[in-house]
DNA sequence: ACCTGAACACCGTTCAAGT
DNA sequence: ACCTGAACACCGTTCAAGT
């Protein structure tokens, strides 16, 4: 019952699920996330759009499949080979590092956060290193949700952009340098030091204008949470 | 020079941004973020699309504005009646309240996190409590953005919900059943705790399963970090 | 099983025209 | 200034038809 190569589409190798999740990640590299349509994705392929349904299903399916890739390509560090935090630490680098090669699909990487399989291994990964060092219960429950939700919040929202309403950096400065210095006396006072690098007062995202040093500072006051509550949990 | 209130649309009152952003909102709120088009809000208000493009300009910036009310509805605590400790987790938790009211709009409110005149009192608000406890420079920046970012990151992913493509409940507890144990032995272990609580592998989103208990515990995280940082700065 | 092809309802935005 | 009205290019999805 050897599966035989059909040949339908004149000749050409059939489409398959991956040749489908593959251009669409390259559509949303190279021009967003909102660029992403069917017709585009059944264009670059050489089909007509109906045939994409026929594999993926829908829209919605699609985006899900192909952000599913970014969870695939995640590479984890050793159990054995790293203290628990220092594991931590270098799987949110990781993640991180991952999600800068594909920013556009930041947004959704959040929004998809259900039972993906893609990203089970991440999860079970996660679970298993903060389990062995004796969390269980809430306090199990806790620190994994910590950890996950900044992790992947965090890093969606410095790596976030706003499709096109944004003001160049022209203008953004003007409203910023031209604020009611009685109202805004922090902004006006700091503004060398937060201009284009502190969320909401940023016209540059991730992509362009990492933050490499908030980020590791979050992460280092999160993990030291969930350290501190292992000892709770032993005393 | 008074302005004369003009009467076109048959005599109606004329049209006005709020309405029409209020109008949106309502939208949302009941029907979701994809439901959100120019044509429906034109029709709630009685009027042909393209008199919405006349006010508002784009369906991006329809977006954005509409976002923007979620935080012009942000009520902040007064600075001096608390510890700075207190006046941020007041402020967190009078945040995430906001968001569970319209969690609709949790995915843009973090895409939308470019200088925003409605949220900039939240900004110089957080930015001035900090600085008045000594932080300043980077240390200010590091904290700002810890903060902040956990904060809308995090609630933001916490209300999270996929479309339509999710799963329901049987399905999804047949396949967090149905795993390898060998390979996935820790999320085998802790389904209980876990299931439908824990990111990534839940199927109801925030709004009816709430993450009290995990918001809490990454805000103290988050906290007890800047207050580590600020001592390390005064030796 | 896999894909074509036509058709449908919907979308954002343009531009000219009205008042 | 404010809105109508028609028009255009684009979208996801259906369903029947081909091979």
């Amino acid at each position: 019952m050897a599966h035989v190569q059909k040949t339908t589409r004149n000749g050409q190798a059939p489409l398959t699920k991956d040749m489908i999740l593959r251009a669409a990640v390259t559509i949303v590299d190279e021009q967003g996330l909102q660029a992403l349509t069917i017709r585009k994705v059944a264009d670059a392929l050489g089909v007509y759009p109906t045939a994409i349904n026929w594999h993926i299903g829908s829209k919605d399916q699609l985006v899900a499949d192909a952000s599913g890739l970014i969870f695939e390509a995640l590479r984890l560090p050793d159990d054995k080979a790293h203290e628990w935090q220092d594991w931590l630490r270098l799987t949110a680098a990781s993640f991180r590092e991952s999600m800068h090669k594909h920013p556009n699909f930041a947004v959704v990487v959040g929004t998809q956060l259900y039972t993906s399989l893609p990203a089970l291994p991440f999860v079970e990964r996660v679970l298993r290193i903060l389990n062995d060092n004796g969390l269980k219960g809430d306090g199990l429950l806790r620190a994994y949700n910590s950890y996950v939700g900044c992790l992947i919040g965090w890093v969606s929202l410095e790596l976030s952009s706003t499709s096109s309403v944004a003001f160049d950096e022209k203008a953004q400065m003007h409203v910023l340098s031209n604020l009611d210095e009685r109202l805004y006396t922090a902004v006006a006072k700091n503004l060398p030091t937060v201009a284009n690098k502190a969320f909401i007062i940023r016209w540059d995202n991730g992509t362009t204008n990492p933050m490499n040093d908030s980020f590791e500072f979050m992460m280092d006051s999160v993990i030291n949470g969930i350290a501190r509550s292992m000892k709770s949990f032993k005393s």
